[in-house]
Order: C-alpha cells, then structure tokens, then sequence
DNA sequence: GTCTAATTGAAAATGAATTTCAATTTCCTT
DNA sequence: AAGGAAATTGAAATTCATTTTCAATTAGAC
C-alpha cells in the first residue's frame, strides 16, 4: 500500500512547472493568462490541501483585495480541466478541489471529527474493483472510494 | 462476493412488515400515523429502486394529486431516521433514498451513460479497507464505494 | 497603438434542500 | 363521542452553494 498522508504545499520547483502548464493550456485554447489567474494558481498550488473555491478565496482576498469571488470559482474549473486539479465532492456536499500532479489516483480517509482529509492508495483493493465490475460485465472507468470515521488524533483524544 | 444486481419491489410480506416498524417508531416517539406516511412508505417500498424526494413525489401525485412534495420530502426523511431507507448521493449530486432491510450494507456500480445502479457486496474488500484505515491509526465507521462506467447493456450497444 | 475577443467582478439567477406558517388532522383525555 | 393539545400538511418562502449574466476592463495578436 502506497501511504501519502496528508498533503503538503508543494515545492516551488513544481508549482512553477505547473504554472508553466496553465500557461500552455490557456495558450492552446486561445485563452489568455492573466494577473487574477496567475496568483489564484499560485495560492491554490503553495496550500495543496483540499480546499472549497470559498475557501480558497477567502486565502487569497486577504492578499488581494480586488480579486472576485466568481474568478476564483472559474479558475478553478479551468485549473480542472487543465488537468491540474481535480473536483472532489464529500458528505458535507461541498465542491473542494486538489492539486493533481501525473497519474498519483487515490482515496480517501475522512475524518468526522476534525474534517481532515487523508490520501491512500490501495493496488489491492482496486483489482478487486476490477474483478467485481468484471463479474458484472461493467466496465469501470472511475470510482470513489471514501472512508469516514476517526482520524488518529481524534480518536486517541476522546 | 454476494450479488444483488438491481432492486426490485418487495413482497407483499415485507412492504406490511415494514410499514408496522414504521408505525411502531411513530407511536414510541411520539409521531402521528398519518394516511399521507402510509401511502408515501408504500409507494417508496414498492418502487425498491434508488429514488429522488423528486421522483417518488411525481410518482405518487399521479395517483394522490393531494399529496405535496413536502410531505414526499420529509417523510423520506422520516424513513431515513427509522431505519428503513438510507440517503445515498451518487456523482449527480442528488440525494436518493433506498429501502433499506437489516444489516444488507452494500456499494455501487453506476452506468455513466444510462444511470443505471446495480449493487454488490465484497467482503475482501471491506477487509482491506479496515486493513488500510489500521494502518493509519484511523477508526472507520462507515464508507462509500462506488464505480463509475458502462453496464453491460450500455457496453454492448455502443 | 488598435482592435477584437476574452476576462473580470458584482449582482442576479438557479436549483435542490430545508424551513415557515396558517389551516387541518391525529389521537389522547374525558 | 366530543374537546383540545400537539403534530402534520402543503404552499410558499428561504437558504445556500453553485452557476450565469452583463457591462466595464484587459490581454495580446496584428
């Protein structure tokens, strides 16, 4: 099992190799890059947690006080369909939104506690999938795989 | 694995069975069986299938135009706290209700294009699930599995 | 620099879920 | 069986996250 624990802002290597990308995608998609776009990536990447585009945006109008609401909700849907962060939805069924880097799938620990979110990877349990939806005679190209219940912290302190 | 496929209505036997624990919650907590909570639980148990406030209120305004969604949506909410439905929000981000009998807890296989829900059991998984969440000192107390993709029929007319 | 198309941000709109409230119904008490 | 307190009902209003609209602004190709 691949163990990731929580997640940490990334280095500033990436977040520039990532910024580089934007700027492709946005080229070849005749879309422009901008001031707003450039610093809402730049603060989605450096927090690296899941974050809700309120979230995110209350971070960042404490440093930019002219950056709307509305764009950073839109950059994040561009930051996800450039392939740079991905749309997760939880039980409290609100949208967050995570840095995605290459093919690093993976799953969830939900704390219903504290709300901490931890990322696992299971090859086992995923040929398993594979195998159920084989019997099925369903092919899968997705799935969603949430545990809730108490993080470590939370359990030792009751 | 157990295979349960899709749902179908249930018995007779059981739709009454259930709708008497539905009446025995009511009185012990203090509630008022009402001819709306009967004729919404009947409809509900005999359609089986995962069903939206929506879609079960459309359902019976067919044969009771009295009946608002309202009372469609808080009686579902009713079941839910008996214990005989449970909520489930799929990637559409609606909520559905299913009957739910005992202890037959199970995930989801979800045809992405004809929205189709068939259910499965696998307990190897489960157990790896466990297994993953001790490995973080995480306590689970419940989860949600679901795959997305083509079922069968969807598969084979494409 | 000019011009066109994209972007921005505030405000409005959407849509599912939930709450409000006056009228009605249940069912406990007598 | 009638009275009355409390729960229920249904329509309409509200909430809240998400999404769209639109006029003003900005990017960047020529």
């Amino acid at each position: 099992m691949k163990i990731f624990g929580r997640r940490t802002g990334e280095g500033i290597k990436q977040i520039t190799q990532k910024k580089e990308k934007l700027k492709s995608f946005l080229k070849e998609k005749g879309l422009k890059s901008t001031r707003q776009r450039d610093l809402i990536a730049s603060e989605f990447l450096q927090i690296g947690e899941h974050v809700t585009a309120e979230e995110l945006y209350r971070e960042i109008s404490k440093k930019y006080s002219d950056i709307g609401f509305t764009t950073v909700y839109r950059t994040l849907k561009l930051l996800n369909k450039s392939g740079l962060a991905t749309e997760r939805v939880f039980a409290d069924n609100l949208t967050r939104y995570e840095p995605l880097s290459a093919e690093d799938h993976h799953d969830h620990l939900i704390c219903i506690k504290c709300g901490s979110i931890t990322e696992f990877q299971d090859l086992k349990i995923e040929r398993l999938q594979t195998r159920v939806a084989d019997e099925f005679g369903f092919h899968a190209m997705s799935h969603k795989m949430e545990l809730y219940g108490y993080c470590k912290k939370c359990k030792d302190n009751a």
